[in-house]
DNA sequence: CTCCTTGGTTCATTCATTGAACTATTGAGG
DNA sequence: CCTCAATAGTTCAATGAATGAACCAAGGAG
């Protein structure tokens, strides 16, 4: 339902993205997951987004493959939610809007991404400056901003305000 | 309007990108502007818009400084829409979107992307694979894809079907 | 004087989002 | 056995945005 009942005419990649991660709240959801963020709670402190909202965007992500469901216990049955290889390549599009809005938008960021190895800043099309290459997300560390927001307080928030490798679980201290 | 109310809790750099470039049809408008329209009226026929989001969505973008308003005739008054330097940055965003969307939900692509002086497709990350460069967006040409759209017939379709620079103002044979 | 073009605005209907309340399952404590 | 807390949802009334059709306005052409 991103751009209503019809993209129709405007089958172009651009629109088949957007009728997709272009809804309210699905780019901000996809974002956390590449943070290391699954549960419904994390999502939904972090957020501030509704819980139908979420709910729906989640099974929407699910069925279009960019999220994997997954049961992490029995008893009571608890799912956590994963992102796809497809969902982890929506990385370098976050990182293009989230760079845009950096340089336009935005006073200090929040948070940035270091390359681990060369611990060097990587710059918005997600090269790393110093080596040159495209690091993959597994080598990537998401460390506070000189923006970074101290006053939430809730799971996520607690735990990025550490440098925090890309798409591992947040802990879970329960 | 882009998430209600409020992103408030949300201002990271993509919550903020997305407040004014996250809207409904907004990243659309924004391609469309890529390829060279500038006209209320193509837009329109192009996009299949309602009028009046049509409208809102591009006083919202003068508003930001993504586009400027730029009166092309005195008597009758007419106004053409033009990107800004911080609307043309938009171009490797749409281009991350457009590029996962092409690998994970279109078939054949509608339009690709060359760079003109060595006449190569340009991958989705904006960067030549010939020549090593990213290219400006005023030695790109976007062609018709294999999954080129041959059914519409508004002025924007029809003159995308034959090669186009990008931003180059399309052909008015009014 | 009338119609056409361009670029809009207005407005009633439909649809999505919001936020608060409620449900369901299970484990732990008393 | 009874109650409470945690997690992951669903339901629903109220609000707000999108849609699409109709209307408006300012020239220009015939």
């Amino acid at each position: 339902m991103a751009l209503g009942k019809n993209y129709d005419g405007q089958d172009c990649s651009l629109a088949r993205s957007l009728e997709l991660v272009g809804e309210r709240w699905t780019m901000l959801v996809v974002r956390d997951a590449l943070y290391g963020v699954r549960r419904y709670g994390d999502f939904l402190a972090h957020l501030d987004i509704p819980r139908a909202v979420l709910s729906q965007r989640l099974t929407t992500l699910v069925d279009a493959g960019v999220l994997r469901r997954h049961r992490y216990q029995e008893s009571p049955p608890r799912e956590e939610y994963v992102l796809t290889e497809m969902g982890q390549e929506l990385w370098p599009a976050a990182l293009a809007l989230s760079s845009w809005g950096e340089r336009h938008l935005s006073g200090k960021p929040r948070r940035i991404f270091c390359h681990v190895p060369c611990d060097t800043r990587i710059d918005g099309y997600g090269m790393c400056p110093a080596c040159g290459v495209r690091p993959e997300l597994a080598e990537i560390e998401v460390r506070p901003g000189p923006g970074a927001d101290l006053l939430r307080d809730d799971p996520v928030s607690r735990a990025l305000r550490r440098p925090h490798r890309m798409l591992e679980p947040l802990p879970h201290t329960a």
